[in-house]
Formats: C-alpha cells, sequence, structure tokens
DNA sequence: GCCGTTTTCGGCCCGACTGTTTTCAGTCG
C-alpha cells in the first residue's frame, strides 16, 4: 500500500514538473519518501486516526492526506489518472536513463509519441531524436548509450561488485603526489546495498593532471564529462565513477556534502540556515566567512550534533540522535568473533571443514559453526542424520587436534549446527533428536516460496516455536536484482521471534543483504537478537562477513545486539540454556 | 502542496557541467 503510494506520488511530482509547476513536485516528492520509510500502512493509520492521523506524517498535509484517503477508499488517484492519460509515458523506464528528465521526456513523447524504452530505442535508431528542438547528434547517442545501460544493468550494481574495484581505484589515484587525501562517497560510502554509480572524492593539487590521470586509467570505457573540477567514466565493469577534486580547507564539507544522503543534507542545511549559517559543498559559511570545512567533524561541531557514520546518514533520527549526543555505538567488523553459517560439503570431501576452520582463525575469528544443509536439498548433498552423527565426529576429532596442537592453547573451536529446511508445513527435515545433538540448529525456507502471506508467516513461525531450532536463515528470502523478499508478516516474525527467544540472521552475501537495514532496525527496537553469518560456501566467502556488518550498522546494529560479535564464553553459554531462557540474555 | 521557537503567508538547498537554443535550460547529485 505505502510503497505503491509512493510510486504514485513520484510520478504525479514527475508530470507537475513536466509542467513546470514549482515547488509542488517537492511536496509529492517528500510525502513519497516519508511514505517509503513509513512502518504502519497508510490504511492502518486512516483507520485508527481518520486523516489527524495522516497529517501527522511528515510531508503530508490536508491536500495529499485527501488523496491518500481517495487512494484508501478506490485504489487509485483521480489527477494522477488523468495526468498519466494526457502524457501516457512509462516513467520508470524512461527516467531510468542518464540525461532524460521531464522536460525532454515530455517533448519525446509530444513529437515523437516515445511511451517507453522500446520507442525511445526506435526514435533513436531511426535518428529522428537529433533534429528536435532542444535535442541533438550527441544526445541522440548519448539516449542510445544510456538505454544499453539501463537493460544491462537495470540500472544498480551490488555493492559486493563496486566497493573493491572502487578501492583499487582509489589505491591507483594515491599514487599521484598531487592527491592528498582521497576518499568514497555518496551511497557507497553509506553503504547501501546497490548503488546506481560510485563517487570518489579527492583534495589535492593540480587538479587538471588528477583528472586528466583518472579518465585514462585502465578499464575505463568511456567518458562521459570531463570539467576543471569533475570528471565522470564509464568502467568495463558497466558502471559509472564520478570524481571531484578539490582543495583541501574544503574536503570536509565536500565529503559530507556528497556523502548524502539527499534528505540528511537537506535537514543538515537547514539547521545551518536557523543558525544564521550556510551550508555547502565549499563549507559552512556565517555570511562570507568561511566558519568550517576542512573535516566533517568541525562542521557536525559548528551545527551542534555529534559526528556520525555514513550509514546511518537517511534522515531517519540520526539528527536528533546526534544533537542528543545519544547515537548508537554501531558494531564494527572488528568487534566479529566467529561465523555460523558456513558450508563444508560434506559430501563432496570432508577436508573442507579443516580449511574453513582454518581461514576462519587466520581472520583471528574465536570460533566457525560447519552448518551443511540437510536431506531434503538433495541437490546441495544435504546430509541426513546418519551423515551428521558422522560429520560431528569428524569435528570432534578436529578440535581435539586443534587443543594439542598451537602449544595446547588454541582457544578456537569448531562447532557444528546444519541449516535445515524449514517445509512448507513449517516442520523441519531432521528430526528432533538429531537436531538437539547439534552445537546450534539453523533453519531456513528453501522451497515453495510462492505462498501467501499468512500461509508463509505461519511456516516460519512453526519453526520459530521449534525448541531446537536457534536461527533462522536469510529470513526474508530476497535475492537482489533477482527475486523480491517473500510475502511474510515481518512484525509477527518479530514478535514471535522474540517471544520464544530465536534468533535472525544478517544474511551478509552481497546478494541476500537479508535482513535488509529496515528489517535490522525494527528487530534491535524490539529487542531480538540477531547473528551476522556469511554464508560461505568455500573459505573466500567467508569475507562477506563485512557487507553483513555494513548492513548491521545501517539498522543501528550495536555489539550488544549481535550475537556472534559476543566471545566465545558468553556465546556458549547462552546456546547452552534453553531457548525459552535465551529472552532477556545480555 | 507543505510548513511554522521569525507560524496562516511567503518561503521552499545549491552548484557544476553538457549540449545546444551562443546565453541558458535541463539534468544530476
Amino acid at each position: 500500500m505505502n510503497q505503491n503510494l509512493a510510486k504514485i506520488f513520484r510520478e504525479i511530482a514527475f508530470y507537475f514538473e513536466m509542467q513546470d509547476i514549482v515547488f509542488k513536485p517537492q511536496a509529492y516528492e517528500k510525502a513519497a519518501l516519508s511514505l517509503e520509510t513509513l512502518r504502519e500502512s497508510v490504511d492502518e493509520i486512516y483507520k485508527k486516526q481518520g486523516i489527524g492521523g495522516l497529517k501527522k506524517i511528515p510531508g503530508v498535509g490536508q491536500g495529499i492526506a485527501e488523496k491518500i484517503i481517495e487512494y484508501v477508499k478506490t485504489g487509485k488517484i483521480g489527477e494522477h489518472q488523468q495526468l498519466k492519460k494526457k502524457t501516457p509515458v512509462n516513467m520508470g523506464e524512461l527516467t531510468g536513463v542518464e540525461g532524460l528528465g521531464p522536460k525532454k521526456i515530455k517533448i519525446l513523447y509530444q513529437k515523437l509519441k516515445v511511451r517507453n524504452l522500446n520507442d525511445l530505442e526506435k526514435a533513436a535508431k531511426k535518428r529522428e531524436i537529433a533534429p528536435l528542438f532542444g535535442f541533438g547528434e550527441k544526445t541522440e547517442q548519448n539516449i542510445l548509450q544510456g538505454i544499453e545501460f539501463f537493460k544491462k544493468s537495470k540500472g544498480r550494481f551490488l555493492l559486493g561488485e563496486i566497493l573493491p574495484r572502487v578501492y583499487e581505484i582509489i589505491a591507483e589515484l594515491k599514487n599521484l603526489k598531487e592527491v592528498k587525501q582521497i576518499s568514497e562517497a555518496g551511497s557507497l560510502r553509506r553503504r547501501k546495498e546497490t548503488i546506481g554509480d560510485a563517487d570518489i572524492l579527492i583534495a589535492g593539487s593540480n587538479p587538471k593532471k588528477v583528472i586528466d590521470y583518472f579518465v585514462s586509467l585502465p578499464g575505463a570505457v568511456k567518458i562521459w564529462n570531463k570539467g576543471l573540477t569533475k570528471a565522470s567514466i564509464r568502467l568495463d565493469e558497466g558502471f559509472d565513477v564520478d570524481l571531484r577534486v578539490l582543495p583541501e580547507k574544503q574536503f570536509g564539507s565536500a565529503l559530507q556534502y556528497f556523502t548524502g544522503s539527499k534528505e540528511h543534507n537537506i535537514a543538515l542545511r537547514k539547521i545551518a540556515v536557523e543558525k544564521g549559517l550556510k551550508l555547502s559543498e565549499y563549507g559552512l559559511f556565517k555570511g562570507s566567512k568561511m566558519t568550517a570545512g576542512k573535516t566533517e567533524e568541525e562542521i557536525y561541531e559548528k551545527l551542534g550534533l555529534d559526528w556520525m557514520p555514513p550509514e546511518i546518514r537517511e534522515n531517519n533520527g540520526e539528527i536528533k540522535a546526534a544533537q542528543a549526543h545519544q547515537l548508537p555505538r554501531l558494531i564494527d567488523i572488528n568487534n566479529i568473533k566467529g561465523d555460523l553459517h558456513c558450508h563444508s560439503h560434506w559430501e563432496a570431501g570432508k577436508r573442507l571443514i579443516g580449511e574453513m576452520a582454518a581461514a576462519a582463525a587466520k581472520i583471528g575469528y574465536e570460533y566457525v559453526g560447519i552448518s551443511d544443509h540437510t536431506k531434503f536439498l538433495a541437490i546441495e548433498h544435504g546430509l541426513d542424520e546418519d551423515q551428521l552423527i558422522q560429520q560431528k565426529k569428524e569435528i570432534e576429532r578436529l578440535n581435539s587436534r586443534l587443543r594439542q596442537g598451537f602449544g595446547g592453547q588454541a582457544k578456537f573451536r569448531i562447532l557444528q549446527g546444519c541449516e535445515a529446511n524449514i517445509m512448507a508445513d513449517g516442520s523441519i527435515d531432521i528430526k528432533d533428536e538429531a537436531l538437539a545433538k547439534l552445537d546450534y540448529v539453523i533453519a531456513g525456507v528453501h522451497s515453495q516460496m510462492k505462498m501467501t502471506e499468512s500461509e508463509m508467516t505461519e511456516r516460519i513461525v512453526k519453526a520459530m516455536r521449534n525448541p531446537n531450532v536457534d536461527i533462522i536463515s536469510h529470513p526474508t528470502g530476497r535475492i537482489l536484482k533477482q527475486r523480491d523478499e517473500y510475502k511474510i508478516n515481518f512484525d509477527r516474525i518479530l514478535k514471535i521471534a522474540k517471544e520464544t527467544g530465536t534468533i535472525l540472521e544478517i544474511n551478509a552475501n552481497p546478494y541476500r543483504l537479508d535482513l535488509n537495514d529496515k528489517n535490522i532496525r525494527q528487530a534491535k527496537k524490539i529487542g531480538v537478537k540477531m547473528i551476522i553469518n556469511s554464508d560461505a560456501h568455500h573459505k573466500e566467502q567467508l569475507n562477506f562477513m563485512e557487507y553483513g556488518v555494513f548492513q548491521a550498522r545501517r539498522g543501528w546494529c550495536e555489539k550488544k545486539d549481535v550475537i556472534n560479535a559476543w566471545p566465545l564464553k558468553k556465546f556458549l553459554e547462552f546456546f547452552k540454556k534453553p531457548k525459552s531462557e535465551r529472552t532477556g540474555f545480555i
């Protein structure tokens, strides 16, 4: 409900922009943004509190509240329908093409009847776009390239695809002596799970030289633009990198500005205005006098705020918390003591347990848990009850060898779990007696994912009520860019998790990152404990952990919220207690 | 269309770059 309505409001905003109407577009955009981050469904709010409740939503006043009510009652909004009828274009597709905004889309529709990506491509190929007033050869070519990109990537890349490559580029740029300070910025620095393009910021001298070097980096296949202070390239991996170069005294203000989020910055600038200051990427100014800009810290301080990590800069309460000096102490990768979701492919060769354990110990973990799939997942060589016993013997053997080796003082422990399957009826595909013998049990949904919301929710609830099931893996089931989450009532999942002492996983695989940031924040609020797991299928994938930690940070997680940030002793005590006694364990 | 510790009117974040209409609108972040 909220998401659909948000989409409609964005479209209305867009139509208003087409017509050169000022300020209304921002109003609708703002309302859309509020709805997207709203926990409670608007029809619930309306039912309980009427129009007054709706008007309490930031950015919603009389006019938009009435539109929400119209949508709740009829499922559509008359004005939106009319606007759409007048200019029936596929907004999602067309705005996804770099360089196309409301004005150009309007002309393309009026002159060439372009409604969607397909029409646009045809028109560009027939060279009908270049002669249009306000367009030209280059615009036409850029449109064609934009279409290619949009089709290829659907516009966004995974954090896990981009971050390592950007670290490489930053390392290369550091070779230049002109580069004094460098950082990634934008949604990349905020560690969003998907990224549109990468931003890099440099403080230093001779920007021309830096920019020339940047646009000629190996792997740069296209230069979108290149000016005196900024440039933008496409890499052969298919994503864009924007670079900005500026003087050192502005590095902090620019980093703050280009890290965003946009909403966070708007809120910050309003605070500046209230204090009689002006904040831009060039610094914090009182009149024409610059009062801060060299570091982010001094800008936040001058505005009366504590500095905060980029991951929470989404205008979602962090500004108030910073003003009250009550920011959370976010969990850090160095807090992670172990990883409980690692596959050894037991059937394929038991030596992998040793390899995985060695790699985990090398990272500095105190423990690693082997949790192979179980028998229902035959395709993944799922283990049955007997094989689990076999595996247990092997793990015990390795543990005793560990205790003898390393001078007898090796603290490192291998734990045995499994990732069992939650069947359609909520039962587990391994007998309870066998589950009870393991150090811990993870259970997850791996089949029949298209159930109704109540069926899927009750399926997982039943699994959580099983006293042997400690952890639910990838609780919402989404795969980024491929598959939406299952239909579930997440509030109910949280309630039962809390009630039963079940832990929810933050799966760190860059394609999953499941729970997402919103889920995590909710879980934390309610007091449901979480665990960050890599879901590694070979030892290199243990490094996925950092993406899970980023996600946890975006959900405001602290060390205490995440059980594998606890030391081994406390961790083992926790698992020794019956599930029912774990709630409240800190 | 929203909003208000300057509150019911008059504001609404700010600047760079591109391409094209050669002085600036459109787009982006």
